[in-house]
DNA sequence: ACCCAGGTGGCCC
DNA sequence: GGGCCACATGGG
């Protein structure tokens, strides 16, 4: 049929492209701010991290993010279980510089007490099947799709495809898809590539990488 | 002085 | 289903 057609011309597409990126850029791990995200293996700690930033970075500049984090390490407050015991006030000031910081510790608070509380901690996610997880992650307020994959993917280590607006901009870019919807794009790519938490882990930084790159040309 | 950055939820039509 | 708005800060 014409559409199975086009899917494999898509799929090869999206194969070829992640090959190429990888060998412009090598491992993400190797750059930067994905020295963490990309990083294999993780500890628990490293993961527990990754989930703090999942909520900091939301509509913020990395590097405001990375001082806020700075400021909770500096009082010994990055952690899950730490957020869960701070006061409000105090995790407010530290976080600032990430912007929305009101928001932003309210669902740190309400994401850690469910890490924490609810099922026991990163560890205790173990048992837990995919798609429940992500039910579970997006019933939270102020986790939407792309925080709740965020974390699936990076901390959870789950082969969940993130989708965001470079990964939007990278499909226009490459007149992969005419629709840009976040579950229909999420299904592009899972479709294509060989469901490997790894790979999609650097295929999602790579893309980040590459459309910066672009946007600083321009 | 503006515009933007790895979003989300609420409200409206 | 889409369009617009508030949320807040620091960097270019």
């Amino acid at each position: 049929m014409a559409e199975d057609f086009l899917d494999k011309k898509i799929k090869n597409k999206i194969t070829s492209l992640y090959q190429q990126l990888l060998s412009k850029y090598g491992v993400p791990y190797a750059s930067g701010q994905w020295q963490l995200w990309c990083k294999r293996p993780k500890s628990e700690k490293e993961k527990e991290i990754i989930v703090i930033e999942s909520i900091l970075t939301q509509r913020a500049n990395w590097k405001n993010v990375q001082i806020a984090v700075k400021h909770l390490e500096e009082k010994n407050l990055l952690s899950l279980q730490s957020i869960v015991e701070a006061e409000y006030q105090i995790i407010e000031n530290l976080i600032r510089p990430s912007g929305f910081y009101r928001q932003k510790t309210k669902r740190l608070k309400d994401l850690a007490n469910f890490f924490v509380y609810e099922i026991g901690g990163i560890k205790g996610t173990k048992q837990i099947k995919t798609p429940l997880l992500r039910e579970k992650l997006l019933s939270i307020d102020g986790v939407g799709k792309e925080t709740a994959d965020d974390i699936l993917l990076y901390a959870l280590e789950r082969p969940v495809f993130v989708i965001d607006e470079y990964t939007k901009r990278f499909v226009k870019m490459h007149n992969l898809s005419s629709k840009f919807s976040y579950d229909f794009l999420q299904r592009i790519f899972e479709n294509s590539i060989k469901k490997d938490y790894k790979i999609y882990e650097d295929y999602h930084a790579l893309i980040v990488i590459e459309m910066k790159e672009k946007q600083k040309k321009s």
